[in-house]
DNA sequence: CAGTATCCGCGAGGATACTG
DNA sequence: CAGTATCCTCGCGGATACTG
């Protein structure tokens, strides 16, 4: 049995869906929108990084969480891992094609998203002050 | 007080994070990479629908989610909410010129990820019966 | 350095019952 | 019809200690 931590993050059982590419996009935004995903992919879209690399990057990341999230977009075969059989051991971790096709898309989001922070900000407190009674 | 099962998701609190476009990204990727707000978006792509229309297409839902996707859907200002007082009552949902903004780079996401979905669901097989052991 | 191994708290989200 | 009100479970993710 393999023990927890270790094990890669199940993505969250999605709904029975009649449009199945629904499913495909909630699938990948299920790996791609959990809490640190996004932050891994952008990291190493500028070149190979080694793991505790990633980890001074990525501000407030646990071991445990950039291990997982690692394992995670590996097994999508969005990034790969190689190891360097030195002492100290050194692991690269890159980005395949696959995950730099994906980059892409996220990076239009994103680009999206920081236009459109403004709006968003603004009908946040809009929002929480007409329902702040 | 505000109940708990009404106040809007809060967006979990992001990590300290160097680049500021990163956390915008990750903010609305985590409104939009929740579980179910994609298919609200989508299913609002064609016109406004009324809520259990809403809950009829998308299979899985719960009212409580549904209602809590819909208020988040609506404080970050990408959904319109507007009530008929009629009996029966009668609410609609509509996406605004900012939800339907997102709905394109969110599309774009999708058919990528339809595009691949073959090659990830490959890479996690491969990935899983390799670590079979 | 690059992980494993555990323990644990908290909150997302489901199930169910009730209401204007 | 369109929600509220509660209760409860499960697993994400943090903290900490240990290892090849």
């Amino acid at each position: 049995m393999k023990p927890e931590h270790i094990r890669v993050p199940a993505l969250p059982p999605l709904p029975d869906q009649d449009h199945s590419d629904c499913r495909a996009v909630a699938s990948v935004l299920a790996r791609v929108g959990d809490k640190w995903s996004v932050f891994v992919i952008m990291m190493l879209t500028d070149g190979p990084k080694r793991f505790n690399e990633l980890k001074r990057m990525i501000n407030g990341i646990s071991q445990r969480m950039l291990t997982l999230t690692l394992r995670g977009l590996e097994r999508d075969g969005l990034v790969t891992r190689t190891v360097f059989p030195t002492i100290p051991p050194r692991v690269d971790y890159e980005l395949t094609d696959l995950g730099r096709g994906l980059a892409a898309p996220v990076k239009a989001l994103g680009e999206w998203a920081f236009a459109h922070l403004p709006e968003i900000e603004g009908a946040r407190s809009n929002f929480d002050s007409r329902n702040s009674d």
